[in-house]
DNA sequence: TGTTAAAATGGACAGTGTCAGTTTATGGAA
DNA sequence: TTCCATAAACTGACACTGTCCATTTTAACA
């Protein structure tokens, strides 16, 4: 058996007590995520919380911002499910599909504000990382697509289009989950109000010749 | 002189060997944002740049939130003026007047990303200071006005497109800085068009009476 | 001039990320 | 079977952080 051979060999699982200590930490993770927010995600928590020692991680994640780069993989994952189941069977009505997408965002950023914030959170997450980008990816290109099958607005720059619909929905997520709407005199009542103007000015938002 | 009269007095300064430390802490930490991001601004790097002992800051700020607080104020502030200026004399020109406010934010954003950052990082900086919400409501509010005045398009509620508008400014910003765009396939070298479309799209941006 | 209180100091502590060397446990080879 | 190579997990250490503490310095006031 030669070296090529040896290399092709994958499942390797000397030494190991857990089945799979890099799952399980990416769990604990989230979920230190989840109840603490991205400062209660350190290493030697997740460890503790994964009951191994406070090294263990290194073995999986050469530091910490490669952890929490796959914590932010996962999470961009989950939202690209979310956000393409929503817009299945609404192929042919594009403009109640993009009105799913940017309902679904809003559903997930203020069921788990968390998760949204970590997505974005550069000086912690590595964005150029193939697996985030490759997640990321398939959120951006649902909207795009949706708006290539609106055929009824004439859109001249479909990219564009698609960039200032997605700053609009990211833009107030994470303004209102910043808190910065206090300074506005805006309470959480006018939560619905807003996506629902907000949900009409997307539909007014395409870029045609002048 | 009773203890009425003592506490009237505010300017004590006994001990300190600087002018003002406050202040020296202060630039000292903006300097470092600019050069090294939000994480090189730890208290004992300000304490060490302005020649002090590392709990020396301690004196003038309870916490590393309050410092980091306090500079953000700062950066408010000066966002704030920026911003007002550049739509003065455009009072009679309230269209004009709000594609200024953008341009601004967007300058702004790109020469200085690591403090237009900082602005927005709930989980460093104290949103309920009164401070920050008073320098953060100079800026909200220059907008709000310029809706006011616009007089040409029938506005049925000015706060949400307010909060529109600027949900697609820092939207578009804040996806940018993160580097987001990379993903889309986009290079710098797009920003002009970006800002030129995203400019008439947020001149589209009013909720009217269907 | 002496008092007083704020300001600045140095030391300590627990917690962090990361590195190094060591031990453990497993799958394949002799 | 026994042995070994190797990945995984461990213990220990280091420098750094924010924060607290007791102490000393310093400048304005009585």
């Amino acid at each position: 058996m030669d070296s090529v051979n040896l290399k092709a060999k994958q499942k390797r699982t000397a030494g190991q007590k857990h089945g799979d200590l890099r799952m399980v930490l990416l769990r604990e993770g989230l979920s230190l995520l989840d109840s603490q927010g991205v400062e209660g995600v350190t290493i030697r928590a997740v460890a503790r919380n994964a009951g191994v020692a406070h090294s263990a991680p290194a073995n999986h994640f050469p530091s910490k911002r490669v952890m929490l780069t796959a914590i932010a993989a996962k999470i961009f994952a989950e939202l690209a499910d979310l956000t393409i189941e929503a817009v299945t069977d609404l192929a042919d009505k594009p403009e109640q599909a993009i009105q799913a997408f940017a309902e679904t965002c809003f559903q997930f950023a203020f069921d788990t504000p968390n998760r949204y914030q970590l997505l974005w959170q550069r000086q912690l997450i590595d964005q150029d990382d193939p697996a985030l980008a490759t997640e990321m990816d398939r959120v951006y290109s649902a909207l795009l697509s949706l708006l290539r099958q609106d055929q009824v607005k004439h859109r001249v720059d479909i990219e564009t289009d698609a960039i200032a619909i997605w700053s609009m929905i990211h833009g107030y997520i994470s303004m209102r989950l910043d808190g910065n709407f206090v300074a506005a005199k805006d309470t959480v009542t006018n939560l619905p109000r807003h996506k629902a103007i907000l949900l009409s000015l997307i539909d007014g938002i395409y870029y045609r010749d002048s």
